[in-house]
DNA sequence: CATGTTTTTTACCATTTGGTAAAGGCACGA
DNA sequence: TCGTGCCTTTACCAAATGGTAAAAAACATG
């Protein structure tokens, strides 16, 4: 059952098949209500199966949660890690900021489940900002840091830069019931984000702006 | 009891002294744990009494709720409100900014609270965004449009500009436990954290950027 | 198809939690 | 000093919730 150690057996074909369900079922409802919201009945429903059903597959609640957080932590990060050393400084955080508008309108359950954990305190996440988050982070400051000396960016705090970049993009798809509201066109409000989101950072970044 | 009637006694000062209490302490919890993952047990303890007399003073968890999101909307709206057409219209936007800012580095479990609830898909809030944020965010957008007609702004979508003052300011009270993690320094990061976000809007809007 | 293994269901359980009933306390004016 | 009305506590309760035990069903495999 529990396979932390070595001692894994080969997943069965249903096993993979059912955890997958879980993985989605509990993203759906973690997402929309948040850790203690959410219930095991409500996970188990949108998985379409009994609820001691689900703790045959997980060890519990929590178990679900932090395999969900674990198991979406890379992929959320993949964009930053993609920033690369080789292109245009600026089109290449130009390029991060794009592909993060679009996580957002593609994957708002997502940056919501990692909003609803870091909100409260990241209690069970702090680790994992440590260990994966820190270190990928100061990797790409450093980059930044050094595009800047060379002159290919605009002054700017690489670390503000970046939290600046989560801050803009996540909004859109955190506080999505806020900005329906307030802008409610869909198509075109998704539109005039990407635009506004894009010159603003252009604008930042652009280095003939330090030719003074 | 229930006064949403006309027919109010005048509350005793025992009355307001303990509302004010549990208002604190609902504040406090529900800041930190969202509305469902909050217990009527921690807010009597945090406010020093018993779970009944909680009630005693309020119909319920959900009344406490709703009471200290409609006690606050007002004060976390004030700055916005506060924006006057009579002043420079780069100052009076990077005032704006400043003041929420300090809101944020100053009271970041009303932040919170509202990030809680929007996050979450605004369940009980809905209808105060619709009734008193949208008619004076459309009213500030309206403004801010007359500024750039103008030509005393650059051109910037009003509406994705009010929603990305916002991002960027509330990010640092919502996600604190992340940006505690990457950048530890606290003192320097705020300070950081108002030249980064003062330059962005800076250059964004200064309507020299239009004059080619 | 017999047999051992994996998966699922049924029937529970203990704790937590929002909420209530009703009996005290307590302050204060007559 | 004795009510009277406001405030507080004690003792509960029903529903919800995370989780378990064990039997039944489904499945794989010789």
């Amino acid at each position: 059952m529990d396979m932390a150690d070595g001692s894994a057996k080969k997943p069965s074909r249903i096993q993979l098949r059912n955890r997958k369900r879980i993985m989605e079922a509990a993203l759906e409802v973690f997402s929309q209500h948040g850790y203690r919201g959410a219930t095991l009945d409500q996970i188990a429903d949108a998985a379409g199966m009994s609820k001691p059903n689900l703790i045959y597959y997980f060890d519990g609640k929590e178990a679900i949660h932090v395999a969900l957080l674990n198991a979406l932590m890379e992929e959320w990060l993949a964009p930053l890690a993609e920033i690369s050393d080789d292109g245009e400084p600026l089109e290449e955080i130009l390029n991060y900021i794009r592909r993060k508008m679009e996580m957002s309108r593609l994957f708002p359950r997502e940056s919501r489940l990692f909003a609803n954990e870091i909100i409260q305190g990241a209690p069970r996440m702090l680790p994992h900002l440590e260990s994966d988050l820190k270190p990928l982070f100061d990797e790409k400051c450093a980059l930044i840091q050094s595009w800047i000396a060379a002159g290919r960016l605009a002054h700017a705090d690489p670390a503000q830069l970046i939290l600046s970049i989560w801050a803009m993009t996540q909004h859109y798809a955190d506080f999505d019931a806020q900005v329906r509201v307030l802008v409610p066109d869909e198509a075109q409000g998704w539109a005039a984000a990407n635009t506004h989101v894009e010159t603003m950072f252009r604008k930042l970044l652009a280095p003939q702006s330090t030719n003074f």
